[in-house]
DNA sequence: TGCAATGCCTCGAACTTCGATGTATTATAG
DNA sequence: CTATAATACATCGAAGTTCGAGGCATTGCA
């Protein structure tokens, strides 16, 4: 059984990678609390999902990343491509076009 | 690979099934065509979707059913029980919740 | 008589998320 | 100076859903 999130979480984090990172460059582990932070703890994906869809991004040639060390930290930090625009654009047209007809249901 | 319904659904049919059985008493086949018909086809469950949600949601004690023929048509009609209810109500919270938390950061 | 629609059902495939676990390095507390 | 927490990456199996295809039977219609 799920303990954390329900269930709608299909997808969601990658949407939410895609979101955060069209914004800035981002590593993993940042990734990861930005997420909790952001949604005041309402949205938790922790690192067994959020590397996993990092890399099946980054092989669909909707990320690309680069290996950088700040402050004696060593981080691989992750930068948007156009493919992944196309792909945030597309998901949030459907994301909003699903949320609106649930709504309108309930 | 997905052909109709993209990611983001996640317990959507359960949560559209109690919803449309708290208005009314429904059978299988018809509420794959409600869901179709009241979301404009956005959100389209199929049988092999919706009736192992309505066994599941049985089993669980949240919807009862009985048989009926109709236009002699045999059907099986589901009506929403007390817990039902309550699984309703504690779903449509947690997806109001999810929603507006992806909304924000959208 | 044949075909479409109604109505129920189940199965395996595919995909995600989840929690646990592992490793290594750096900062901090005692 | 030493143990512990935090940072940072990664992978694995379990669990849970959705999906499409397929099967079966009956009724309505052409």
């Amino acid at each position: 059984m799920r303990e954390t999130n329900p269930n709608f979480m299909n997808g969601v984090p990658e949407l939410l990678i895609l979101r955060l990172l069209q914004q800035e460059e981002m590593y993993g582990y940042e990734i990861v609390q930005a997420i909790r932070d952001r949604t005041d703890a309402v949205i938790a994906a922790g690192e067994g999902v959020v590397y996993p869809v990092l890399h099946g991004l980054e092989g669909d040639g909707a990320l690309k990343s680069r290996r950088r060390t700040v402050n004696s930290r060593s981080r691989i930090y992750y930068s948007i491509t156009p493919a992944g625009r196309r792909r945030l654009a597309d998901l949030s047209k459907t994301w909003t076009n699903l949320a609106t007809a649930i709504q309108t249901m309930l």
